[in-house]
DNA sequence: ACACTTACTTACTAAATAGTAAGTTATTTT
DNA sequence: AAAATAACTTACTATTTAGTAAGTAAGTGT
């Protein structure tokens, strides 16, 4: 009964203090510019230590992308997020590529990895895809059900809109990682300005 | 007289062999997933041979934003271009990008080095700036020119319109390295809907 | 109490990395 | 013809890389 109570956030194990850690260091500066005695360094752990909770830099990288679905089902299926109307729904995904900006600028997991996306373990490769599409899915059903009530307005296709409003948020974070925060503010105030009936 | 003539691109010398080499590689899989060894083996020479033309990869990195910012000047003044009514310069624009998919799905300059910005040297960091900024002033003003002239349509400032547009294709060539050419027509498709008047 | 498992550390290896220094050879320049 | 330069190769160094194997200490289960 005492085995995981008390104090919620606590003292993450090792196992997850890697995987924190190893995001941070994938969004903040690519997957291939980080190295396990990084990690271990930075933990005040030793390089082995984290070979054992991952065998090899492929396991930690599809840890992290499988994670990430994990979490985006989690996000999408919460009725904080699954019962609100459109327009919220839409605000709440904005909010989350703008919540990147606050630390330190990270891109999201796509921008992240798409440029190095030859260079992945094939199931790594396999669960982005996943996460990509899933993520497109989710935002079409969005869009589709806004244009229906009239609180969101574009042409064609809800599938084709979602696509392209993904791919500009996860470029407006690579934007702003080259130059400021401005541009990614000036990308979403667009993108809000032509969806927004 | 003899030094610079007869054929055209015949045998490029070293140094252009190994920018040809280093940009597919980059645009293909990576700044810090391409080595001097890959380089001078895929030549057919010996890494110090890189090194004499380009000391260290910083300089090579460097090289290649240069040269691609040359490029991007050139080809914005070339009359064939410049002249041209304001879609077809959008046209010519987007041409480029689609022209990246042919050539093995390569994502574009700052696609490519967007993830990995911190771990580059501050003068290809500066580079990058420098060709984003104007490629993106280039199209403001295309935008502007259209929208004056009633052969573009769209909401907003120019300049957030071409950030939000340009930050798109180059997501767009992400999300096809990641799945496939199908995503790549679809957002273009959506941003030739919108904007055409 | 004993065996077993978990979560590591110590100590190592083989390969790849960027980079350098000292030649070598062919071509220009003078 | 001699000197200088360009474009390399050979041979090397120091560092970093992922990864392994064997040991250890603290719990956990029986």
């Amino acid at each position: 009964m005492t085995t995981k109570a008390a104090a919620p956030t606590l003292a993450p194990d090792t196992r997850t203090r890697i995987l924190d850690l190893a995001e941070a260091l994938l969004l903040e500066r690519g997957f291939n510019a980080f190295s396990y005695q990084h990690l271990a360094k930075e933990l005040g752990v030793k390089p082995a230590a984290i070979h054992y909770h991952f065998p090899s830099k492929d396991d930690l990288g599809t840890a992290l992308v499988t994670r990430q679905l994990r979490r985006l089902r989690k996000w999408r299926d919460l009725p904080r997020v699954a019962d609100l109307p459109p327009v919220e729904q839409l605000e709440a995904l904005f909010a989350v590529y703008d919540n990147h900006l606050g630390h330190d600028r990270r891109v999201c997991l796509f921008g992240s990895l798409a440029a190095d996306f030859r260079t992945l373990p094939p199931l790594m490769q396999a669960e982005l895809r996943t996460f990509n599409r899933e993520l497109t899915e989710w935002l079409a059903q969005v869009l589709a059900v806004g244009r229906a009530t009239a609180s969101l307005r574009f042409v064609g296709s809800p599938a084709a809109k979602a696509a392209q409003v993904l791919t500009t948020l996860a470029g407006a974070l690579q934007v702003a990682r080259v130059h400021d925060e401005t541009p990614f503010q000036v990308i979403v105030g667009q993108l809000r300005l032509e969806l927004l009936a």
